[in-house]
DNA sequence: TCTATAGCGTACCAATCCGGTCCGAATTGG
DNA sequence: CCAATTCGGACCGGATTGGTACGCTATAGA
């Protein structure tokens, strides 16, 4: 199983590019080029984070995009909720009400802890720590050792 | 964005009811009736299930299905891996040969991380956790409190 | 003022995936 | 040995998603 959509990849992946070069303007193509991802997709992307608020726009010549803030300002959470809807892990952690189940479900309550747990670390982590060098929230790491656990992740 | 296929909730549903039961062998049919979820569906994910070996089945008159193993020893990480495939956060996580921008994508690592993290959350919860009360290993509990963050989640 | 540039919005096509149905194989009980 | 029951695997329609194209609007510079 995927967990992020694609088009949500790619929006990490443009957004980190801004905050890679905060001062300057860039056009979609020239994102597009330089991360070489498809053009098209990346102007739909810029457009989805702009209504988001979080990068703003100039139009006309001379025009682009920059950070709406600081890069240590934007969680990644932020930048998916923007492209891909609210997160949750199940339907009903997103649209309770069409869940017809809430109440003998005994699994409910448990996913909504792990919803919490899921959101509060794509929170933790901003645009600054997806383009440095290993050096997350002190959350994620201390997270990520203790179960090696089985399964292939 | 929903996290969870609805495939892949209905069938840590279908898992759980297994391991609140233990000691009986049940049909699909039956178990269907019992999480009122459509028959076919759950039909369907047994069959994933049995293929992963994580419940075995019987056929014939008086056959059913039975877990594999003891509800503490299933996590939610292999219920889910057995539905929906491999868990990762992007695309390049899971088939990292067909992402033609590993060299240069600076989120790359960041994302492994953040799998590492996810992958140990969800392994780090058995069946018996999902339909006890909320009685979770520690490791998601210290992690779901400390950053409320932003971001509706 | 005119033209080139660049974002904005919408509509559209293609591909994948989800959810479900149907029929065949195995096993048990009479 | 037959028939009822239950799992196993192939197949199919529909919905969602990924990706693209086009016309419109706004700004900068000649």
């Amino acid at each position: 199983m995927i967990i992020l959509s694609k088009l949500a990849d790619y929006g990490v992946i443009v957004a980190a590019h801004l905050a890679a070069h905060p001062d300057r303007q860039a056009t979609a193509a020239a994102i597009a080029a330089a991360t070489r991802l498809p053009p098209a997709t990346v102007a739909k992307l810029l457009k989805a984070l702009a209504h988001a608020g979080l990068v703003s726009a100039t139009r006309g010549a001379a025009g682009g995009y920059r950070l709406g803030r600081l890069p240590a300002a934007i969680s990644v959470a932020e930048v998916v909720a923007a492209i891909a809807g609210d997160i949750g892990m199940t339907q009903c952690s997103v649209h309770a009400e069409d869940c017809d189940r809430t109440n003998y479900c005994p699994t409910r309550p448990h996913w909504a802890a792990i919803n919490r747990a899921v959101g509060a670390a794509l929170s933790a982590i901003s645009l600054d720590d997806m383009i440095g060098p290993m050096a997350f929230a002190p959350a994620i790491a201390a997270f990520a050792e203790p179960a090696a656990a089985d399964s292939r992740i």
